[in-house]
DNA sequence: TGCGCTTTTTACCAAATGGTAAATGCTTTG
DNA sequence: CAAAGCATTTACCATTTGGTAAAAAGCGCA
């Protein structure tokens, strides 16, 4: 069982779910109180293909990735998160079904975490709390697809520019391989783009 | 202002939200009463950029492209829609703020639509509305991420594949052009991989 | 049927990207 | 510091895709 987060982190949570609804002490606070702390190693898994998602978690620091295994074994990257904010294969995770992909440490990171049982007391004790859910789900989706879509219809270029628009800083934290593969292009052709800029 | 949808057209829209949550007759009776019917020729628009959404549509005739102008002013198609599914720009419907995309009939189309105003009136009026709304858009992101994400690390070939699977029969049914434009390649690209398909 | 319009296919060459392999650079660790 | 291991860059050539242009095919309409 993980230990309790500490303070400072609480309060960028709290922060970040109080964006999408009015939620007063007491019912932060009991929500808190069901979060644990859980640290990952670089490149540990948060949740693994094969295995049912055990929390859902929120970023207090670090980087993730997203990623499945296309049919010729090639890891593909679909997405990054970056702290402040959710971490979760949230389907997979409410239905509690065998995920397919996994959710991996790009850099040391520590969450805030909840179990399933845990995510259902909140949900059927906090009122309102069911539709906050669905606005932070609706937002991370709205935000995953604005992300990835656009790169479909660009050359590998301007598909790293998008990248750099949309995760700044985010190159330096990540390894070559990783954006690349994100990108849709090899790490060859990302090196290639990225002397021509400069 | 539009006229009523036939009877016909309505089973197909009540069969489709009652797969999201449990209505009874008096309430689908309400909602029915809120549609209108409109009917789009080839090439009109049901919703336009520049322009505020007017409606939130269930197509029950018809295919509709989503598409934008990107930078150098090429139209570029990001989704497809057929019958029996929602249309709608819904984040700009919801807040009524102008749209940057377009909503364009593929086909002659026709489609059950609501006012924001009868929308929020069913909202308001039918218990546990908000939640059935809320999962059948947060569905229809998913599906939109789950065919999109994928062709960005596949090559044109897999791409049109992809296509195929997602939307089984639609090849013949809009323009090739389209088709090229929402798998990020040119026309003669598709042209030349349809040939050595065959 | 035949004309005019649009869509799709072909062809050709240029440019971008992939695949293989090796060299370089960086980090960790003994 | 040196060695080992991993990440990144470079180089070279093959393959794919793009851009331009023209031909062919399909379609609506007089």
């Amino acid at each position: 069982m993980p230990d309790k987060p500490e303070i400072c982190l609480m309060e960028a949570f709290i922060n970040y779910i109080l964006q999408f609804g009015n939620l007063n002490q007491q019912q932060t606070d009991f929500i808190l109180n069901k979060s644990g702390i859980l640290k990952l190693k670089k490149d540990e898994y948060f949740s693994e293909a094969g295995k049912i998602p055990r929390y859902v978690g929120f970023l207090t620091e670090g980087v993730v990735r997203f990623c499945y295994y296309n049919n010729k074994g090639e890891a593909v990257t679909h997405s990054f998160v970056e702290e402040n904010n959710f971490v979760s294969d949230q389907q997979r995770f409410e239905a509690q079904i065998i995920s397919s992909e996994y959710i991996q440490a790009e850099t040391d990171c520590e969450l805030m975490v909840f179990s399933k049982k845990d995510w259902d007391e909140i949900g059927n004790t906090i009122v309102g709390w069911k539709e906050v859910e669905n606005l932070i789900l609706k937002n991370c989706l709205l935000k995953a697809i604005e992300r990835r879509s656009p790169l479909v219809s660009e050359d590998a270029t301007n598909r790293y520019a998008l990248f750099n628009q949309h995760f700044p800083g985010l190159v330096n934290r990540v390894p070559l391989s990783h954006i690349a593969s994100y990108l849709g292009i090899t790490q060859q052709s990302l090196s290639r783009i990225r002397r021509n800029v400069r």
